[in-house]
DNA sequence: GGAAAATGATCTGTCACTCT
DNA sequence: AGAGTGACAGATCATTTTCC
């Protein structure tokens, strides 16, 4: 399955990254899924048996409208929970907020913004999360706005030629990369074949629906508990009727918190209005991602080099 | 009859082009 | 160079269809 490996280090660590609402909506955010190497094989092969149960044949969070999905949902929470929890495995999220920027401002560099957070998804996680020493190999979502090759290429030739041919990644991006991150090899997959991906989807989408939705959520969490009451049948604003996939996305959001809860993992939901982890140090992390300084959002696009 | 899956429609945001 | 317009893609919602 693991064909000829290119380079001259052994991989040890491998990484799933997947971007959700990364061009859309108020909140963005990253998904990072990491783990030593050795554990892949088994890992898939359960997942694999895991969805075929489900009778999904790709899991996507947008697509998260019926029951399915929802046992499918919960189902790959409860496994990266369980890993998680024994050291095999860490799920990291970073969510940023664009609200800030609602005026629109025209040739805002999203490309360069998510590079930035890119940058620091790997330092907190691939350098200070896991041994110093490891070798990772990076796998990228293949749908993305992110132009991987470019990198990859950068990474194979050893010689690299810093010069501005491909301006996008200037700032010793690629460098940082190899050299600061360990990155060995990046390799872009389709999240068909490796549903560790389909992992770092769900948890990169249910961050952002747990944000924008929080308001929604909480009022759903009310209906359920007073549900033998009479009260709701007067409230039919838009606010109170959670739609079909609402619905679904609720309960996959409130049995992860149960369970996160339930096992002190350390992920809070009610205190931040979405899904946190105060402590970095869990290995189920949310982690919101607040500029310092205005001039510190999303930098802009230079039209001449 | 009810629930789930599929299909079609609408809405939003993005990109590219053109005109001033 | 900047603003405006049109086309395109993706996602969501509602309706229809099918199966149990």
């Amino acid at each position: 399955m693991v064909g000829a490996i290119m380079t001259n280090q052994t991989i040890t660590h491998i990484g799933f990254s997947d971007e959700s609402n990364w061009n859309t909506g108020r909140f963005r955010s990253l998904g990072l899924v990491t783990l030593p190497i050795c554990h892949l094989d088994s890992f898939n092969r359960e997942l694999c048996s895991l969805l075929r149960e489900s009778q999904i044949h790709e899991f996507k969070w947008n697509k998260v409208n019926g029951a399915k999905e929802r046992f499918a949902a919960q189902k790959m929470c409860h496994f990266a929970i369980e890993k998680a929890r024994n050291d095999q495995l860490r799920v990291d999220v970073l969510i940023w907020n664009i609200q800030d920027s609602r005026h629109s401002i025209k040739g805002r560099d999203d490309v360069a913004n998510l590079e930035r957070m890119y940058y620091h998804l790997f330092r907190n996680v691939m350098r200070a999360r896991w041994p110093n020493n490891a070798v990772w190999r990076l796998h990228p979502d293949e749908h993305t706005g992110f132009d991987w090759k470019t990198i990859q290429d950068c990474l194979k030739a050893k010689s690299v030629t810093f010069k501005e041919e491909h301006p996008l990644f200037s700032g010793g991006f690629r460098v940082r990369l190899h050299q600061e991150f360990g990155i060995e090899e990046i390799r872009q997959v389709s999240s068909q074949q490796h549903l560790l991906l389909q992992i770092a989807d769900l948890f990169a989408g249910l961050a952002v629906f747990s944000y924008e939705k929080y308001e929604k959520y909480e009022q759903w969490i009310n209906t359920q508990s007073s549900q033998l009451t009479l009260f709701g049948n007067e409230q039919h604003s838009a606010n109170e009727s959670p739609t079909r996939s609402e619905n679904e996305r609720f309960q996959v959001l409130k049995t992860f918190d149960d369970r996160c809860k339930q096992l002190k993992l350390g992920v809070s939901l009610k205190s931040n209005r979405g899904l946190r982890t105060p402590d970095p140090n869990n290995p189920i992390n949310f982690w919101m991602y607040e500029p310092q300084h205005p001039e510190d959002r999303a930098p802009v696009k230079n039209t001449k080099s």
